[in-house]
DNA sequence: TTTCTCACA
DNA sequence: TGTGAGAA
């Protein structure tokens, strides 16, 4: 299918499709007028990427676990990559949230009368 | 209708 | 991360 039905099919925005697809998240082939052209699990796919955006995941991080996430939303079959990716996502969410407990702390702590 | 690029929040 | 506009 060409980006229009693809972009008709899954609600998102063929400018953002296309920056998907710039961004290794999405396959297409190009047929003789230069378009491209869509598989029908595109459809699919994208509904992935939206979903791990939606988890707050970088397009990056979204690229590599993608070729092994098989299956309808929003399971996902967890290959060791990428099971060792959300290990990896969680540590650093782990991190930040332990320097935003302290830095609330020491700005609670300005507060004389409460917090 | 699609393509791309530049610029911007 | 996501959009708008212009030109082909």
């Amino acid at each position: 299918m060409l980006i229009g039905e693809l972009s008709r099919r899954t609600g998102v925005s063929q400018r953002l499709l296309r920056y998907y697809e710039e961004q290794g998240l999405l396959v297409s082939r190009r047929d003789s007028n230069g378009y491209r052209t869509f598989d029908d699990d595109a459809v699919t796919t994208v509904r992935q990427i939206r979903a791990l955006l939606a988890a707050g995941l970088s397009t990056q991080v979204i690229g590599k676990m993608l070729p092994c996430a098989t299956g309808e939303l929003p399971e996902l079959d967890m290959c060791p990559t990428v099971v060792a990716e959300i290990r990896r996502e969680l540590a650093e969410m782990d991190d930040r949230i332990d320097t935003l407990r302290l830095r609330r702390g020491t700005l609670a702590g300005y507060l004389t009368v409460d917090a």
